[in-house]
RNA sequence: GGGGGAGUUCCAGAGCGGUCAAAUGGGGCAGACUGUAAAUCUGUUGGCUAAGCCUUCGGAGGUUCGAAUCCUUCCUCCCCCA
């Protein structure tokens, strides 16, 4: 029979980490991590990983394998990540997918084309050309290069902007040429399910969860680490807004509201994110015989 | 007791006779998203039988064709002198 993927997803704090390890359990299979901020390893506190007993249910992948330091980008997670999940689907048929970034959880289900890694030094270069000429700097150029992306962009969207220029400077072909929208195919079935509690309860569990790791060392993970603020990986709820307290930008106090109001939002852009799976079961973390079954069903 | 200042839409805070359902920011809500994704970006935010109408700017009166904006009075806060 054809394996299955079980995606395991959800807002943050939803309760996605101990849900995946115990469905990985009773499936004796292994959790593939799609979390992009988990997967460093020096992020301690501030990422929330699994705990060490909920990391014992099952063998973990890809919580920790990168350091801080290292580049990193979806496209080397999926061809990772299909590796894993090969040697899983050998063993059990089944694997699990847990996390919260869905651009990487996409990825594992549809793939991403094949481009070329950014060149640290062209997206720096362009980087400076947004920093002094701004949006309409990249749009412009955008434009000359590249009009049909130019007609589809978020026109307001720096980042975007900057990646389709990125890759024409690095392969001299329009980024809306490259860009395939072809979903790869797979050789295994997936089993999309979204995590999901009462909005307020939701919330309240991430102002906990906050108040859990500024009691566990949160700022001083933070002070340790301000001389990196810079890094892409740092540029994450909980660290940044406790970078703006010690650059003085702020108090601690509203440090602290911020990283809650910020996970709040971060919540929710996940959950519009996940609307669009009409394919997908939703499930309260508390449901496990409903997800049980959900997954066991072969007409589902 | 005397003197001065303030009460605005969820919050902060502009407005100081019409162009005000009311700037701006925050928060909320909704959304976008194929290689930075816990990132980045957008929209919306009094009600309705919606190009129109209704109810809002501490309360009550008043002036005016017309008030959040002027007057009277009441209530509540803040500051200074005593």
């Amino acid at each position: 029979p054809e394996p299955t993927l079980v995606l395991i997803t959800g807002p943050t704090a939803v309760g996605k980490s101990i849900l995946g390890a115990e469905v990985a359990r009773r499936l004796g299979t292994g959790v593939v991590s799609a979390d992009a901020r988990q997967f460093y390893r020096e992020l301690k506190i501030g990422t929330a990983p699994p705990d060490p007993e909920t990391l014992a249910r099952a063998p973990h992948h890809f919580i920790g394998h990168l350091s801080i330091f290292d580049y990193y980008n979806v496209s080397l997670f999926e061809r990772q990540a299909l590796e894993v999940l090969e040697k899983l689907f050998e063993t059990s048929g089944y694997g699990v997918a847990a996390g919260g970034s869905g651009l990487y959880l996409d990825t594992l289900c549809r793939g991403i084309g094949d481009l070329p890694d950014a060149d640290p030094g062209i997206r720096a270069y362009v980087q400076d050309v947004f920093r002094s000429g701004g949006l309409e700097a990249l749009r412009k150029w955008v434009k000359g290069i590249d009009p049909v992306y130019y007609d589809e962009v978020d026109l307001a969207n720096p980042n975007r902007l900057m990646r389709g220029i990125e890759v024409f400077l690095s392969t001299g072909i329009p980024f809306s040429e490259l860009r395939n929208n072809q979903p790869a195919r797979r050789n295994f079935r997936i089993k999309r399910i979204v995590l999901n509690r009462e909005r307020s309860d939701l919330f309240a569990r991430i102002n906990q969860r906050v108040d859990r790791m500024l009691e566990d060392g949160l700022v001083e993970e933070a002070v340790a680490f301000f001389p990196y603020r810079h890094l892409n990986a740092l540029n994450t709820v909980g660290y940044k807004e406790l970078f703006a307290w010690l650059a003085n930008r702020s108090s601690l106090r509203e440090a602290v509201e911020k990283i809650k109001t910020n996970s709040r939002r971060y919540a929710k852009r996940q959950l519009t994110w996940f609307k669009r799976y009409p394919e997908a079961g939703w499930f309260h973390p508390d449901d496990l015989e409903g997800i049980m079954s959900f997954i066991r069903n072969d007409r589902l």
